[in-house]
DNA sequence: TCCCAATAGGTAGGAACGCTACCTATGGCA
DNA sequence: TGCCATAGGTAGCGTTCCTACCTATTGGGA
């Protein structure tokens, strides 16, 4: 699937991807991968950029390291990530329930 | 709430709102206002210009009428429309799922 | 020995889409 | 008379994600 409808949604999907624990940018895209089945499989000019922006805005720091070689950078929740997730995450209930309603509605239920 | 998180579906709730009936432009932003609880309330500049894509598109089908001294336009699902529409509702199911599954995963469930 | 795939990071530029801020017009009410 | 609700519309902006590139290391296969 693509990942052109998830406009809005994507930073939660990074946080959360990196609630348990401290993961580098490459290990994000397989995590996602992984938590949904391969079906979001998502590009690396879209993660990097993304893992930037969440950092300039203070929900994840990230830091160098050097694993086998090869530079590494890590990143983990701030406390306001984490505060910042469990925002995203009621956000999107309420979306998905929000669009559920609309697509299900049937507008004329023709009241009794 | 905004729906700054809207894009890519804000189609299939358009399709949506005209699936039981033509309906003008002011009349989809009620009936969305409706089927939600008044939690989508979508501005003019938002539904006009969607409206049109749309018809461009070949899913809905325009044509003008007057009520009561003001012009209205009044759209319909093309036989398109309503096949983009069924496809759209399976889409946004697909979404939903996927984007839940990433943000309610355990990503280390510690296999036994 | 050389090249390619996988891993790991990144940037530049563009397209899509929804929003803000406007504009026009009618009918009815204060 | 002026304003609000109804009804249509456009221009331009900002965000965000994507495509298409680029660099670099390690290890395996030809």
């Amino acid at each position: 699937m693509r990942a052109e409808e998830l406009k809005g949604h994507l930073d939660a999907l990074l946080l959360a991807a990196l609630e348990d624990g401290p993961r580098h940018g490459y290990a994000v895209i397989e995590a996602l991968r992984d938590s949904t089945g391969g079906r979001l499989d998502l590009p690396t000019g879209t993660i990097y950029p993304a893992l930037r922006r969440l950092e300039a805005a203070g929900l994840i720091t990230g830091s160098w390291s050097v694993v086998g070689g090869r530079q590494r950078r890590e990143y983990r929740l701030t406390t306001a990530g984490t505060r910042a997730l469990s925002g995203k995450r009621a956000d999107w209930r309420d979306f998905a329930a929000m669009v559920s309603a609309a697509l299900e509605a049937r507008p004329w239920p023709n009241p009794a």
